[in-house]
DNA sequence: GCTTTTTTGTCACCTGGGTGACACATAAAA
DNA sequence: TTTTATGTGTCACCCAGGTGACAAAAAAGC
């Protein structure tokens, strides 16, 4: 038997969400939420899709996860009640990081990301993602790497941290894309939580194959072949 | 030699932070940050300690790092210029996740994270530091997990992601912390990427020693035993 | 109740990556 | 330049944890 929750100042309270914002608040709020139940193992988003929506879990459990890079399903999270998920949405443009799915029967309360800001907040949407954006975005960039890193091999670890740092410190150059950065194997063990000998090995063996090289203590990378070395979809395959 | 480098608008722009910015906005901001050089391997600050400034890296390479579950350092990222870092200032009596040190010879500019909401912002410091928590928050704490899980045990990961659960998930029972939910011991190998078999042994290994017992297939766990499991402090100790 | 499906418990065996040790190369200091 | 310190390359050896396989137990359907 399915009871619907009235969704009321009094649940949310209940649920210790917004518990900072006043009823006035909390009241326009629901009045732009969508409340749904969504039965287990029904699918809410998947990763890669845009976000649109800011989700709140009023009852049940949801479930966050991600297809690693040889295809294994990583369980990312477990959201519990008076939760939000959905994060991705408010910042700008941005695709969904994880797949998310009822673990159990859940409601679910769903807005645009916009009302909760405009709101709770009482500024521009625009600036409030772009501030996102500018200060955790970097906290987000982390968490996709180490989901990613999630039963990954110590090869697949070392391409998409030097992906990374490719992407961060990387200019252009005849060879590649130069790193401006003096990194040591060791800096590079410590970044992938390994040992330095094997990260020695594996630098020689991806030099071996023409992924990188070395000028002096300066990574020369080669970004389409790293990709293939993480396993990861090339770009425009 | 020293260069110093004159911190005006145009630098600012340069380094692409804060593109979204009016020049009036970063030249506010500008007046209420003070520029520090910091010589390589000096420690901004580190993890644990309270945080009151929002860093913006001008120039060199940072480091952002902790200590893992048995004394190892993790790497956990490089910061490029033009990136702010020391990011939990913005959120509400949070500590320092991260401990903080130049890579290289550094020009650092910092000022309290009130300055940057509500000159960006216009909007109270107080509230945006709520909003940040309640949606930027769960983000931060799966990070402080896969952080932590670097370089740990399977079974230090197991008592880790059943201690986080326990904080989502858990009622006080009188055998312990009951968790409200039916988890499989594949659950808990995806959640903390290993295999259902290995998964299953340690359990019954927790079993055993009295860290959590099952009721059915509910968990009851012993945060306290749980935490010496995975290797932290015990509160109080 | 009985049957089917899902979980749990336990093997034996294999492998990726950790450890220690040491020679060689490179860079920094003197 | 020579000396000293710091990185790199490559061993041989070991172990935590992965894999496959299968029986027993528990849940879920009927």
């Amino acid at each position: 038997m399915v009871r619907t929750p009235i969704l009321n100042i009094a649940t949310v309270r209940r649920l210790k969400a917004f518990a900072w914002a006043t009823d006035r608040q909390v009241e326009r709020l629901l009045s732009h939420m969508r409340l749904q139940y969504v039965e287990k193992r029904t699918v809410l988003f998947n990763e890669g899709v845009p976000s649109d929506s800011l989700y709140l879990l009023v009852s049940g459990v949801a479930k966050l996860s991600l297809r690693s890079l040889d295809d294994e399903r990583v369980l990312v999270s477990l959201v519990a009640p008076g939760e939000l998920f959905g994060i991705t949405s408010l910042m700008p443009g941005m695709h969904r990081a994880f797949r998310s799915e009822a673990f159990s029967d859940c409601w679910v309360g769903a807005a645009r990301p916009e009302v909760f800001v405009t709101t709770l907040l009482d500024c521009p949407f625009a600036e409030f993602s772009a501030m996102m954006e500018g200060t955790v975005g970097r906290w987000f960039a982390l968490l996709y790497r180490y989901t990613h890193f999630q039963s990954s091999s110590l090869r697949q670890k070392l391409a998409l941290a030097l992906l990374e740092l490719a992407q961060k410190f990387g200019v252009r150059d005849a060879r590649g894309t130069l790193l401006i950065l003096k990194l040591t194997h060791e800096d590079l063990a410590d970044l992938v939580g390994a040992s330095r000998q094997k990260v020695t090995e594996h630098m020689k063996e991806l030099e071996r194959q023409q992924v990188l090289l070395r000028d002096r203590r300066r990574l020369i990378v080669h970004p389409d072949r790293l990709r293939e070395a993480a396993g990861l979809q090339v770009e425009g395959k």
